[in-house]
DNA sequence: GTCATTTATCATGC
DNA sequence: GCATGATAAATGAC
């Protein structure tokens, strides 16, 4: 259960010269850039209305929020899965 | 307004806590002792959870944030990746 | 579409 | 003052 000779020498904490999981991505990503209040405000109004977004009122609603149509769609998806973690962990919360 | 204040109530920053010890040992044990694929199943994070007594929620955000910082610094986790290598590396050969 | 991620940011602990 | 856990944008697998 304690000690065994030689350990320190067989290791594997080199990682010498490449990165072992995240390596090579092609491009680079786009930084994270948070979303204004009102722009978070006038989203949310709109999933109020309806979860999920058609292409008609998402590209009047990037427009006006100055955002990408891409950006709007991504935003919509990520909000459901918040509401479903939302909702998980009141369930969760309501057990005791 | 009240939207705001029910928002920041199911808002888990404001009522983080630092996982015990026991719980941040057995994380560890298992991300460096996986340092090459660092990615647990679903049934290991369950185990890994129930072990630590967090939810599976929890350990995924302990292990994105694990991969990102230490991808990010290994050079500040060596002292840490050593000490723990060094801790399964006893227990493979026994 | 969902969903596990990556990354930057946030809010807190100490 | 950073360490740490959770969340908010962004990507990609499927």
């Amino acid at each position: 259960t304690v000690q065994a000779a030689g350990v320190t020498s067989c290791l594997r904490p080199s990682l010498p010269d490449g990165l072992p999981w995240g390596a090579a991505p092609g491009r680079a990503r786009k930084k994270r850039k948070p979303y204004t209040k009102q722009q978070i405000a006038e989203l949310e109004n709109e999933f109020l209305l309806n979860e999920f977004i058609n292409r008609q009122k998402r590209k009047e609603l990037s427009n006006r929020l100055n955002l990408s149509d891409q950006q709007v769609k991504i935003w919509f998806q990520n909000r459901r899965m918040k509401k479903k973690r939302v909702v998980l962990r009141e369930q969760a919360l309501a057990l005791y | 307004a009240v939207m705001i204040l029910r928002s920041r109530f199911l808002d888990a920053r404001r009522k983080r806590r630092n996982f015990n010890k026991q719980a941040t040992e057995i994380l560890n044990e298992y991300f460096y002792s996986h340092l090459s694929n660092p990615y647990p199943s679903e049934e290991a994070k369950e185990e890994l959870a129930k072990k630590c007594g967090i939810t599976v929620s929890q350990v995924s955000n302990w292990f994105g944030n694990k991969r990102i910082r230490y991808k990010k610094n290994i050079g500040k986790f060596q002292e840490e990746a050593n000490i723990y290598a060094a801790k399964t590396a006893v227990t493979a050969t026994n």
